[in-house]
RNA sequence: CGCGGAGUAGAGCAGUUGGUAGCUCGUCGGGCUCAUAACCCGGAGGUCAGGGGUUCAAGUCCCUUCUCCGCAACCA
């Protein structure tokens, strides 16, 4: 054993099944995962589900069902998925276990009582009617993003995490740690935005709902997502505040939480804020990774380009998304995904590069030997440099794994089955096979090529387990360990190969892509964008609203920010300042001269210092891009718009 | 001037401490027939975003401009 190897996911948020992007995720662990086993490590690999929170709460109560059974059902979904993409997990923690419930009370009862978590007071804005607190970005128009009420002001008790105590600390670690947050580029943005600025306390508790783990000490108070969904990767050994179980001695500190770019944040200043509050000792590292896009677009429901991974498993198989996942996305840059380029890769690399050197291996053993073994005798060096660069392989993959460079890995592994083809026509089987003379040399060059191919296999078990497994029982070998892969001799001859099978049929394109889209159609039922309307409201309420036509005379970009535009607006006898986050979609000379729907008794606000009196307003669709409204033909500058 | 990253062949990317510009796909030509119309070889295709500088030598270091992206701020 070369020693411990913790790696962890981030834990899914169970309020809608998971796309292809977030089961990236997953398998770019269990790919590690399963490497690292491979080479000698005692690997435990954790993965699960974050089950709390407000949105989870409301979806269920729409739904009509408990928050639990909701959970229940996206959990049960989210492991489906890992499990038949091949996880190797050895533990699925969710957060509503009794064990992590229990255990995270206990963290928050010590951190409060040790004086690193106090209560204070959180200051937003209200909405009587829902209950809830929201922080000014979270208003949509002034108003409660829910039902659309006014909101207040006003305070809620709430419990804060000192993080401004362990900011030092934090910096310190690291600057002393360059690999503490990989890739390097996310470390500067963390560092340059976050922590240089000084650290706010962060708000750790809530009052305004209820599905949450309880705060032993204080009714009504339910531990924020931060304490609760963090701290998995702790509860999931049995960490307990006094006692702790042997996993967690083991295993902790874990070696690297993959999570995505998105939530570096949260594992890179809070977590290790927390860790140190209790005394324990940060992770080796974190690294978040980049995104999968769907082509060059984000996948989003709204867009109907999600694409599922059960879709693309039941057409191309486990390993074939396993190789495109883990070979296809760069470290540090989104990568993207089509059918297409699916299919492509599918073709030109595991049917044409690995599965035709397979299978015809294979064909010439059973065609020349009758499927045996044979002996190698003397080698020339072209033999040589095949064994060379086979031999040499697994120290490169083993340290681009190192650097979790899993493309890196994979490719080296297909350098060496590029070589293997190559081979074959540099030393012509077909035609030694035609001289009684040569059959010991066709032997030997067999021979070569068999244990090229174990040797490829065996590097690529933890990419594409079943592949590797159906190589293995073609070469009827049980010779599959790291360690054989010192000698060239894992292939025993006289032993009698198994039988050939294609590992990867060639996909015409064409064709799979008009099924795909066919199939793609049919679940699709429309276009038309669901609509969740905002509570009914009355003719006065609507009265309240005092919506005007302006003309817009001058307009111009704000520097300080990249969306917002500043318009002087007449509106009747009134010019008004307005800004409005279109720069985007607008050039301030388009804005000029058009007539718009301005709301004019909306309370004036600063934004990046400006003053903003009213909004205009605007149709926003799907992709979130913005257009005016304006009124149909000429109206009066100041007209009421009802 | 908020912080950071990137701009290299038609596409996707590599290019460690400066020393003849590479890989995969595509394309064109050739070879081979064991194999899944597969495999192998060769050709074409790049003022390494633009401009300046340091150096015997710059994709690589420095300055500057432009364009994209991420983070932050912000979307009344």
């Amino acid at each position: 054993m070369k020693g411990k190897y913790y790696i962890t996911t981030a834990i899914a948020y169970t309020s809608k099944t998971p796309h292809i992007g977030n089961t990236y995720e997953a398998v770019l662990a269990d790919a590690i995962a399963r490497f690292k086993r491979l080479v000698g490590y005692d690997v435990f690999f954790l993965t699960g589900t974050d089950e709390h929170g407000q949105k989870i709460e409301n979806q269920a109560k729409e739904m009509g069902i408990s928050p639990k059974e909701h959970v229940d059902n996206i959990a049960a979904e989210v492991k489906e998925i890992w499990d038949f993409m091949g996880t190797s997990y050895d533990k699925f923690i969710r957060t509503t276990d009794d064990y992590h419930e229990k255990a995270v009370q206990k963290i928050f009862e010590k951190l409060y009582k040790q004086g690193d978590i106090y209560k204070g007071s959180y200051e937003g804005w209200y909405c009587t009617s829902c209950e809830s607190f929201y922080t000014e970005g979270q208003l949509t128009d002034g108003k409660c993003p829910d039902c659309g009420d006014p909101v207040e002001k006003a305070k809620e008790e709430a419990y804060f995490l000192k993080l401004s105590k362990y900011q030092d600390r934090l910096m310190k670690h690291i600057e002393d740690n360059p690999e503490f947050i990989q890739p390097e580029s996310r470390k500067n943005e963390m560092v340059n935005n976050f922590i240089k600025p000084g650290l706010q306390d962060l708000c750790v508790s809530r009052t305004s709902f209820t599905w949450g783990i309880p705060v032993t000490f204080d009714e009504g108070h339910v531990i924020y997502v931060w304490i609760d969904a963090l701290s998995n990767y702790i509860t999931a050994l049995g960490y307990d505040t006094e006692n702790n179980a042997l996993l967690f001695n083991k295993y902790w500190p874990a070696n690297v939480h993959l999570i995505g770019k998105d939530i570096l944040r949260f594992h890179t200043i809070y977590w290790p804020i927390m860790l140190m509050a209790l005394g324990l000792e940060l992770p080796k590292q974190v690294f978040g990774h980049p995104w999968l896009l769907q082509g060059t677009d984000k996948m989003s429901k709204s867009k109907g380009n999600t694409i599922y991974a059960k879709q693309l498993v039941d057409h191309f198989g486990v390993d074939a998304v396993r190789y495109y996942l883990l070979h296809e996305m760069p470290f540090a840059n989104d990568g993207s995904l089509t059918y297409g380029l699916l299919i492509e890769r599918i073709n030109a690399e595991l049917a044409n590069i690995l599965g035709n050197l397979v299978n015809r291996t294979i064909a010439m053993s059973k065609k020349y030997f009758d499927s045996k073994v044979m002996a190698p005798t003397e080698l020339e060096d072209i033999d040589k440099e095949l064994i060379d660069l086979a031999l040499a392989t697994p120290g490169k993959a083993l340290s681009s794994m190192d650097h979790l460079k899993v493309a890196e890995a994979i490719s080296h592994v297909f350098e060496l089955l590029r070589r293997s083809n190559k081979y074959i026509d540099e030393t012509f089987p077909w035609l030694l096979a035609k001289d009684e003379n040569k059959k010991e040399r066709l032997g030997t060059v067999l021979y070569n090529l068999l244990e090229s191919i174990r040797f490829s296999a065996v590097m690529l078990s933890p990419f594409m387990p079943e592949t590797s497994k159906k190589i293995f029982s073609q070469l009827n070998t049980k010779v599959t360990d790291w360690d054989s892969l010192e000698q060239f001799n894992g292939m025993k001859p006289g032993d009698t190969l198994g039988e050939g099978e294609i590992l990867f049929a060639r996909i015409d394109a064409e064709q799979k892509l008009a099924e795909l889209d066919e199939e793609n159609a049919k679940n699709t039922p429309s276009d038309d964008i669901e609509i969740v309307s905002k509570p009914e409201i009355t003719i006065d309420d609507f009265d309240k609203v005092d919506i005007r036509v302006g003309k817009v005379l001058e307009c111009k970009k704000l520097p300080k920010s990249k969306k917002l535009l500043v318009s002087k607006v007449k509106v009747g006898n009134q010019v008004r300042q307005i800004v409005s986050g279109i720069a985007n979609y607008y050039e301030p000379e388009d804005m000029v001269g058009k007539n718009v729907m301005v709301i004019i008794n909306l309370k004036p606000v600063k934004l990046c210092g400006e003053l903003s009196e009213g909004m205009i307003m605007a149709a926003q669709d799907e992709d979130d891009k913005l257009v005016v409204c304006s009124p149909e033909s000429q109206v009066k500058a100041g007209s009421v718009v009802s």
